[in-house]
DNA sequence: TGAATATATGAACAGATATTCATATATTCA
DNA sequence: TGAATATATGAATATCTGTTCATATATTCA
């Protein structure tokens, strides 16, 4: 290339300093994955309802399935993934399972989200 | 029922004061539905992508086709969802339009989700 | 120990979603 | 106007996901 900025690849403003500074500010590919996933996790309503339950009180599996009116293999599927994700946890007593939430971030992204859909 | 807090249905702690509480603090249901959706939109590494790029500067749709390394078609069908999800805006300079964020909360979003993985 | 209860889990299925391909639309410029 | 270019979009398809059903596991208590 004669031009150190001449790299068009199509129409736009694409030059290599640009690219060069995206490609910098940009995490890494495997925590852009990480960062979709944890959204995908967030992006179920029954799991959201989930959450705004336990933001109240732990909670026994049977008692969140009573509340929310869905079957207790459904919410344990689903109490499975928010696991997973770390995002609940869990304590045994006796035949009863209780999770209550395990990430302090839940809640201010929760009213992040609420922000921008009351408008902002 | 005999008394006030004997609504137990399963295990639980279930009493109608808990549920009563719940339910209030509960956003209505179409706002779960909107809060689920808002997410779901988060939830995959192309849009997530779009968005860190986005960041950085506004960018016609093949730059960021040629920077992700993507079809046009792509990137085309992603930022539709993007722009029904009011998370972005475009502005039409001849042929090339330029897509940038439309919102002021996607950032703290972001760092909020970032926070989490990188643990807290 | 055996019945009852709380939860977990694998399989199956229906519905959603991301990408690709082909093509349409819109704009510029010769 | 017609060629070239940038973007949008419908259809098709492969993959992913949420729920249900049946059943397994774990614990309590008589």
């Amino acid at each position: 290339m004669a031009d150190d900025k001449a790299k068009v690849d199509c129409c736009g403003v694409i030059n290599e300093d640009l690219v060069k500074r995206i490609s910098e500010n940009m995490p890494d590919d495997d925590l852009l994955y990480d960062m979709a996933d944890l959204f995908r996790v967030f992006g179920d309503s029954t799991r959201v309802k989930i959450i705004y339950v336990l933001f109240e009180s732990e909670m026994c599996v049977c008692d969140i399935a009573t509340i929310l009116n869905m079957n207790q293999s459904a919410i344990s599927h689903q109490l499975r993934v928010l696991k997973d994700a770390r995002l609940v946890k869990y304590r045994r007593d006796g035949k009863t399972i209780y999770y209550s939430l395990d990430d302090e971030h839940v809640k201010q992204l929760f009213d992040q989200a609420m922000a921008h859909l009351m408008h902002g």
